[in-house]
RNA sequence: GGCCGGUUCGUCUAUCGGCUAGGACAGCCCCCUUUCACGGGGCAAAGACGGGUUCGAUUCCCGUACCGGCUACCA
């Protein structure tokens, strides 16, 4: 009986996929997925003026990147081909057309520079139902007039919106939502170079598509009306989709939509993945080159402006499709909180095996020039450090040190305390672990320790000098953890390094 | 300005009219740790305001305030 779920994203590949751009997919692509329906991704790229090269590979690859991939889109072809609006330009003309016919909607030949002047000589100008009559339209032109213009000269289609109706909706999450028409402009539907506008767009490629649910920013509900009334106008009122307008994610500080420029200035990112602008050149960081995990990623944008009604706030993308509920999204936007986000990402790096965190942060050390080759060694030290990374680029700080000497040691953080009592130590525990024939982590500490009682020093007077000689600062797991898994022969090596280093 | 939407700790949020208003992030303190983290424990921190309705309102209704969105031949 209930037609099948399917879901659309429609961005306009415009640059850089936002932050609020992959929740609305996320929530589109949860809802589809939980109700077994498809999920489409269709390109808005009817504004030839916005058109920016390589922004809707960037788009797809970030879905991909995500884990959201769409069953139909330009990439992914399918039955309602094609996916990008230019290339369907064909088919809004002709509705835009019937809707003139049928009297819902006129042609208007008022310029550019005109409207301009209007808005210039009128505050606040409106295309409506009150001004039109004063315009350059087929309502106030004669009918010999609209003929010539409409071969002679540029013109726009807009709706004629009715006076003084109420138009209702019931929004999945807002409930009802009421719009008086005589508060709404005359929209333009087909601009002059034939492309349509998003609302007339939207509405016939929904409808040519099938979709069933169409869910996006909350700062459509304005322009709802518009599109219920063109349903409603073309004759598909019974296909209509339902309506979901998400909450918007805001500024941490201060008010309002959050936006790239706000994570310039505060120093996050903003985009899913790193965007370069072709044009300036320009790189905006993302949230895959920041060190995030995707897992991370989605789970958090989910939990801004949804809950499962727990005190649960990790969730697998699999367990969001089970539990995601469009009654539970959120009415009142959020503010986006960087600090929160790197919780999520550290709370999934510490929970993550270690094989699926290796090829990551094999990336992350290789970019900064940590060669890998011994991968049992990768896997160990990923095991050992992992609770102490927040973000994948923090592996190597923490473990670039098993693999290669440190670049620095801190020696200012030993020098001062520094004496020769512990100089013999260090170096008779050279020729101890020399000798031992056991590297096992048990057995390091052990000799350290009774080497230290027998030339009555305190193990912790000694502990930081020995970190120090190995990871070249204050930080790391346990030494013997990290001596254990160097080996003998770089243990010893890095001890004499920085006796040396002492020396002058 | 107009229309529409929103409003619980600093932030994200829980609460299907019955509360000592719960959790998480951030902050502060303590423990653990002979580094730094992780972890454990604790402290502090909220119902915008005013009216109703009700035995009882954070929860329902109205008004006010504040915040946001929209108001393009952009989406």
């Amino acid at each position: 009986m209930s037609k099948k779920v399917r879901v659309r994203f429609a961005p306009s590949p415009t640059g850089g996929l936002h932050l609020g751009g992959v929740r609305t997919v996320l929530f589109n692509y949860l809802f589809a997925k939980q109700n077994g329906g498809d999920f489409i991704v269709r390109i808005e790229d009817t504004d030839q003026g916005r058109f920016v090269a390589g922004a809707e590979e960037y788009i797809l690859n970030t879905l991909k990147w995500c884990g959201l991939e769409p069953d139909e889109s330009p990439l992914h072809g399918g039955p309602y081909a094609p996916y990008r609006q230019s290339e369907r330009k064909a088919n809004y003309k002709q509705y835009a057309e019937q809707l003139v016919h049928d009297g819902y909607a006129y042609y208007a030949f008022d310029t550019s520079e005109e409207l301009e002047a209007k808005r210039k000589e009128v505050p606040n100008f409106q295309y409506n139902q009150f001004t039109r009559g004063g315009m350059n339209n087929s309502l106030t032109l004669s009918k010999d007039e609209v003929q010539e213009k409409l071969v002679s000269t540029p013109y726009v289609v807009r709706i004629k919106m009715v006076e003084d109706e109420t138009v209702v909706f019931t929004d999945m999450i807002r409930g009802e939502v009421s719009f008086n028409t005589s508060q709404v402009d005359d929209k333009v539907l087909l601009k002059a170079d034939g492309m349509p506008t998003y609302h007339l767009a939207v509405v016939v490629d929904d409808y040519l598509m099938k979709i069933s649910h169409a869910f996006r920013g909350e700062e459509w509900l304005p322009s709802a009306p518009v599109h219920i009334l063109l349903w409603k106008y073309l004759g598909w009122e019974a296909d209509m989709p339902q309506w979901a307008h998400l909450p918007l994610i805001l500024k941490p500080d201060g008010n309002g939509k959050l936006s790239k420029r706000d994570g310039d200035r505060l120093g996050f990112p903003v985009f899913a993945m790193d965007w370069t602008d072709p044009k300036t050149l320009e790189t905006t960081i993302g949230f895959k080159e920041r060190g995030f995990l995707p897992e991370a990623f989605v789970n958090l944008l989910a939990m801004l402006g949804w809950n499962d009604g727990t005190d649960r706030e990790i969730f697998t993308l699999k367990e969001l499709v089970e539990k995601f509920s469009m009654e539970r999204v959120h009415k009142g936007g959020a503010k986006f909180d960087y600090e929160k986000a790197k919780w999520y990402n550290h709370e999934w790096i510490k929970g993550s095996e270690v094989e699926s965190l290796e090829s990551g942060v094999k990336t992350e050390f290789e970019k900064n020039g940590v060669v890998i080759t011994d991968h049992t060694l990768l896997a160990k030290v990923i095991g050992l450090v992992k609770d102490r990374c927040t973000l994948l680029p923090d592996f190597v700080q923490q473990g670039s040190f098993f693999f290669q000497s440190p670049d620095t040691i801190d020696v200012a953080a030993v020098k001062p305390k520094w004496d020769e009592k512990k100089n013999l130590f260090f170096t008779e525990l050279i020729r101890a672990y020399e000798l031992s024939t056991l590297w096992e982590v048990h057995d390091l500490e052990k000799e350290f320790k009774e080497l230290a009682a027998a030339n009555q020093l305190k193990p912790g007077d000694l502990m930081l000098p020995f970190r120090i000689m190995l990871v070249g600062g204050k930080f790391g797991p346990g030494v013997f953890d990290i001596a254990a898994l160097i080996g003998k022969g770089e243990t010893v090596r890095r001890i004499e390094h920085t006796l040396g280093l002492i020396e002058h």
